[in-house]
DNA sequence: ACAAATTAATCAGTATACTGTCAATTATAT
DNA sequence: ATATAATTGACAGTATACTGATTAATTTGT
């Protein structure tokens, strides 16, 4: 980073406090697109990947995109209850949860999802469309090769 | 983003998804170096900015770091109760708590700063030189043209 | 001067995100 | 076959991050 650095450092010019700053700019985005679904960033992703991969238990649903084990229990408590999702005692393995996405929660990933793309051009507007390839390609490689550090790693099947 | 995207969504594409999963490496990396200081990346953050701007409020320090003001008190309670600052009632506006940090915060300021730098380095490892410089620059510009959006906005004095 | 508006901090409530622990269940190892 | 390992999900506890309401103190408008 810096060989000298002077004491206190200078926040900004930090990578982990912009990151930190970029999240909660998107969040606050997202909240603010996606507010007539009541839906928060974190249960978008869950039941997207839920309706992506029917079936897939607690633990799948972590590994598929990065979710503490924990938190996830409190997620799908959440969509379970408005019932956008079923939570169903596994066939094969009876200590899993297996989910499967509801009608109900089909029609509202549908309708959120053009909100979802909106949050994400809004985030990047400020970048022209070069500088927006450019910088999903280098948040790719960073999650990607970083992945192993998180406390939820990415877990392909 | 894309005119007519197949559902569901492709969460590794959306840049609030990366954006989310490269927050929460970061905190992870964080955690890992710092975790001799018991000191989070917040409360970190938080006593920097108190050691560069003794006596300023909750109020100012929530604007000059981008914390919500409710989450505010709760970080300076715990910095208080480890003895690493000071709170006192504002002498010319009594409704105002002034920060300060102690001789022990400073010391644990310093100590922990290698630990906050290695950070960095490790976070953005996977990059070369120039794509460091790039990144930085994005986020740089994304976090400064998106302030307004964020419910915390950094605010100059 | 004084009512009204504003501001700083706190509190109650909800949702992520993590630690550690535990019970129930399944897999393994000999 | 049976004792041991490992795994899934749940629970308790802590910390961030927000909404909305409330209280105390200050500022503004007239």
């Amino acid at each position: 980073m810096d060989e000298n650095p002077t004491l206190p450092l200078a926040l900004d010019k930090l990578p982990g406090h912009l990151i930190r700053r970029l999240h909660q700019i998107a969040v606050g985005i997202f909240l603010d697109e996606a507010h007539d679904f009541d839906l928060t960033p974190v249960q978008f992703a869950a039941l997207d990947a839920i309706c992506t991969r029917p079936g897939l238990d607690q633990i799948g649903l972590s590994g598929a995109i990065a979710f503490d084990r924990t938190t996830i229990g409190g997620v799908v408590e959440r969509l379970e209850s408005k019932g956008l999702i079923d939570r169903r005692v596994g066939k094969t393995d009876r200590r899993t949860r297996e989910l499967y996405i509801t009608d109900q929660g089909c029609e509202v990933l549908k309708a959120v999802s053009p909100a979802v793309l909106r949050t994400q051009d809004r985030i990047l507007e400020p970048l022209s469309a070069e500088e927006r390839e450019t910088l999903l390609t280098l948040l790719t490689k960073l999650v990607n090769e970083n992945n192993p550090f998180s406390r939820s790693p990415i877990r392909g099947d």
